[in-house]
DNA sequence: ATTCAAATTTTACTCCCGTAAATAATTGGA
DNA sequence: TCCAATTATTTACGGGAGTAAAATTTGAAT
């Protein structure tokens, strides 16, 4: 494929000799041109190098045909799965998808809101940060560009929230726990910027409250993303202090509960359900390497697809309805326990 | 922040009583305007909301000011990683950064290429699939887009180069573990489709010969990106047929050593250095999981931010110099041994 | 107050493509 | 063969900002 270089669409109407608007809509549709001018154009296109510049294109259309996708962290796994999943139904749909990790702040969730409002995207969906994020600005953003929350859900804001239905994970794994052996106590960080925390946290207390039992909270008083980090040396410094009333641990999330294995194998006690096991640990959310953990992991599963799924569908609603829904939609996926060897 | 919508630059000028040649280089770099222009328009910003148009921005620049960044895998931890710290760096210089991953196909990496292309970007930095990756197609891009390859080399595509030492990671592994136990054998996917894993085969069976001792393969014959299970089930397997010669075991990365450790734990072998231990294991890549495996993961450590640093370092060298150099430069970092328990 | 270089404004053109209106050329069906 | 409907071409304008050149203003130093 070479010929003389072909700078834009007016060079390439020239040698192609179809006429420019013509060429236009061969771009936006290539099924709304006659067949046999379609097959001139794709011939031409063989012979010479040229694709549309994408900078003019979206400069003259309202619709950029892009969607926007943040979340707090791209480097976790839990974020990148799921992330991934949207992106490739969006590339699906035939739109095109910008991925932006916030870092873990509220500047670095601001810079990325920027960023995408300067590409004017068609939609967005945003995992916010929870606690640490800048309100005001995202409710603002949603007005501006059609948006769904998804994963963490910040009151009243956007249109639509998608995520999980926190009060059903806990409610089966707690569930799960006390019926084959002893209550579990609650392992988590004591500040969680993630509203999904602060919501198990509340749902662990309910449903232990509903059974009748006392709830135990084991704090880690630590902060940042580095789950396994904080799990691992707080489970370090709670057995040794003996913060643990039973032999049943449940953590707020997996990469919490993978550094708590890390620090049961440590201090040499075995987890699992079975005879000679001085620990159960199970976990909420599970985890790309859940399977993979010693022992694996018992937690409870999301189901990525379907938020993903979901995310995406309401999303394009969005859109379509112009941006605008008569009433805020929640929509929340219950949880499904993947029951393993850790309890 | 209110007063009337603001659409371009030209209503910009109006409302804040600057011309819009001045707010052009102003947005460009605050500092080219005098300090008393720049209160002015920082004053104006503040009520009303404008942001320049980046597609009417880009649509005359030759420079888009942005770095492209492709990882086969987003959401492989180890790349998350090393892309996250990429596009820091880029952001630090005043780029901005797209990142793409090409989904572990040839199809998706040369979308992602082409997605790329049509934005025009400074330069790109990429982990190329490896022996999967479609090669013309990468050679032919580098050679309109200043291109730096990373992680992974492909023979003379491109100008540059930066990675790792293969055979020095190799080198410290088998001559560590050997000089404190039993000779490694190595554990690998049969046909990798990742050219570092090749060049670790070579490099493990190299530095056994240079020893004098016979190199052993144990090698799972599956395909695709999830080492873990990889690891898992072929150990498993591994373990039932008595395929390991020797108590140790160096992978060929530590996400296959993941999933081995939980296949060795699943099977009741004791994994460690220590008195009762039935296996030794080791890794190469230092995933950030690595210091939370049970037990933790001896392994190789890549140093993340000299490949991140020098590879935006010498991309932004080959932007400068007009996407050319004199010959082709090829830049490889030592490892450093991660001594942990597993071995 | 005078002078002069630096900064700003004015004006006008460019980039590449979307799109609308009027006109011309192709279709295919009767 | 001819007509009407479909498709393509011509022409012209607009979008939002970069940028060059000339004219003007600013500010600081003399």
């Amino acid at each position: 494929m070479e010929g003389r270089e072909i700078k834009n669409m007016e060079e390439f109407a020239e040698v192609s000799g179809i006429s420019r608007p013509t060429l236009s809509k061969y771009f936006q549709d290539p099924d709304s041109v006659r067949q046999s001018t379609r097959k001139r154009v794709e011939r031409a296109l063989q012979i010479y190098d040229y694709r549309p510049n994408i900078f003019a294109i979206n400069q003259n259309r309202k619709l950029t045909r892009t969607i926007g996708i943040v979340v707090p962290n791209l480097a976790d796994p839990v974020f990148a799965e799921i992330a991934w999943s949207i992106e490739r139904r969006c590339l699906e749909a035939g739109y095109r998808a910008a991925l932006f990790g916030s870092h873990g702040d509220s500047k670095g969730e601001v810079d990325a809101l920027d960023s995408l409002q300067a590409l004017r995207p068609s939609g967005v969906l945003i995992a916010p940060l929870g606690r640490l994020s800048n309100k005001d600005y995202i409710a603002q953003f949603c007005e501006k560009v059609p948006t769904v929350l998804f994963d963490r859900d910040i009151d009243e804001v956007g249109e639509a929230f998608v995520g999980s239905d926190n009060a059903s994970f806990i409610n089966q794994s707690v569930e799960y726990l006390t019926r084959t052996g002893e209550a579990p106590c609650f392992f988590e960080v004591k500040n969680p910027a993630n509203p999904n925390s602060i919501a198990r946290r509340l749902g662990y207390k309910k449903a232990m409250e509903a059974l009748g039992l006392e709830p135990v909270f084991v704090q880690v008083d630590d902060e940042g993303w580095e789950f396994e980090r904080i799990g691992y040396e707080g489970g370090i410094s709670a057995i040794e202090n003996r913060k643990f009333p039973t032999n049943t641990v449940l953590c707020s999330n997996d990469r919490l509960a993978i550094g708590f294995l890390a620090a049961c194998y440590e201090k040499g006690l075995r987890v699992g359900r079975g005879k000679g096991c001085a620990m159960r640990v199970a976990g909420h959310d599970d985890h790309p390497q859940a399977r993979y953990t010693c022992p694996t992991l018992t937690t409870v599963a999301h189901e990525y697809g379907n938020v993903s799924n979901c995310g995406v569908k309401t999303l394009f609603e969005l859109i379509e309805a112009g941006g605008r829904f008569d009433q805020r939609r929640a929509t929340l996926f219950p949880a499904r326990l993947a029951l393993r060897e850790s309890a």
